[in-house]
DNA sequence: CCGCTTTAACTAGCGCCGGTAGTTTTTCGG
DNA sequence: CCGAAAAACTACCGGCGCTAGTTAAAGCGG
């Protein structure tokens, strides 16, 4: 064995460190990738990695950009009614993050120069403002339904509690007697919150947008 | 000058800590908070902190609640329709966060066993079943108004586009055309987002409410 | 097909990180 | 009044992101 240089046929490439530094993020979680063990997994030593990428948060940039490219959006292309539409994507937005739920901080700092978060971003402002929303409208919309999504898929209800009645006296919280059987049933509690906050919504946005109907026919 | 043992006055507390950590959060944010940096702007050598917490999690796990304890929970007392109540705490919620940017993340992990956190909870599900919702969906109620509020203080949605026309091709982002004028006016687009989402939560809920009401008085 | 530049791997190492061990001196409980 | 606990310290460990510099193969213009 001699001093490894320039092997025949490339090692590593992006798609390959994304794919590991994906497979890390969901099995171990984002604080379990370093620079070295991402190399190991890809049998390379560590500053190998930056011949393909500036920096380690573009690798993990990269992988949020992975998840929001399996965001469905084929419901906006028309035929569906908005309400209809936005309640698809919200459920495929969601399965997508539940999937991979350790990258979901990383996606919750907005779309940037990512390039399929923006493509999400484009095809929901644009399906609202062809439903007849005002541009000004549609653009909240976008907004609200991603707080919504992202706060649904990071911050896990159920999963913040303890499984341990201790932890819970009823002197401090009159009612919290149950809590600590929120830990088993998470999963329960988080998608039944989701769907009624989600048809809450679309309620209420049904109801501006009724208004908003009236106030145009009146004109 | 000799070697410096235990101090005849503490140098350091639990609240000290919490507070100079607070502040770094603040001025810099949650990466820039190192248990060195730290100790340095209590004028203290690193290790010294580990007298008074465990890890240095526990120190941001107690900023966290600090901010946790800012929210206003008397709208629950009493007196209050739920839909009054509801709408004042998402503004307190939503202000204590926007206070303290840097910190949500950490928030968004639950309330485990942050005392002050669960105090929220505690609130929010005592005023709900107190206002008639049955005790599945007061939990619900409290899950999803979290997710929102928590969603919007994280994701701020127009801070993740860039103050950059060249960033958004209309080739590949047909609807974009003016998405590089959102970074100028962030507050605005995300407090208008914030409001329409809560109302349509509101307005949502309360056509629920009006649903079961029907229901219990058919029975 | 030569020769130059670029590329993709490597090794060595820098400064910082969270945390532990062990020392010293003070405080405090019995 | 003495022994234990507490609160500061110094020294250090392994790991981190990343840079510098080396080497040899790949790719390309003439």
């Amino acid at each position: 064995m001699w001093r490894m240089a320039r092997p025949r046929k490339p090692l590593l490439s992006r798609d390959r460190i994304v794919e590991a530094a994906g497979a890390l993020v969901d099995a171990e979680g984002l604080e379990a990738v370093s620079t070295r063990r991402l190399a190991a997994a890809l049998g390379v030593s560590g500053p190998s990695l930056y011949n393909h990428f500036r920096t380690k948060d573009e690798i993990l940039d990269a992988v949020a950009d992975v998840v929001s490219s399996r965001v469905d959006l084929s419901m906006f292309d028309g035929g569906q009614d908005w309400r209809g539409a936005l309640r698809a994507w919200a459920h495929s937005y969601r399965d997508a993050l539940a999937d991979h739920p350790h990258i979901v901080p990383l996606l919750a700092r907005g779309p940037g120069r990512r390039p399929a978060g923006l493509r999400v971003a484009d095809a929901v402002f644009g399906a609202m403002t062809e439903a007849g929303w005002p541009a000004a409208q549609a653009t909240r919309i976008g907004a609200l339904m991603r707080y919504f999504i992202l706060g649904s898929a990071m911050g896990s209800f159920a999963r913040g509690f303890v499984d341990d009645r201790a932890a819970y006296d009823p002197a401090d919280y009159p009612h919290l007697g149950q809590a600590h059987l929120l830990a088993e049933r998470q999963r329960e509690v988080d998608e039944g919150a989701f769907e009624t906050g989600l048809e809450a919504l679309l309620d209420g946005l049904a109801l501006q947008y009724e208004a908003l109907a009236r106030a145009d026919r009146d004109d």
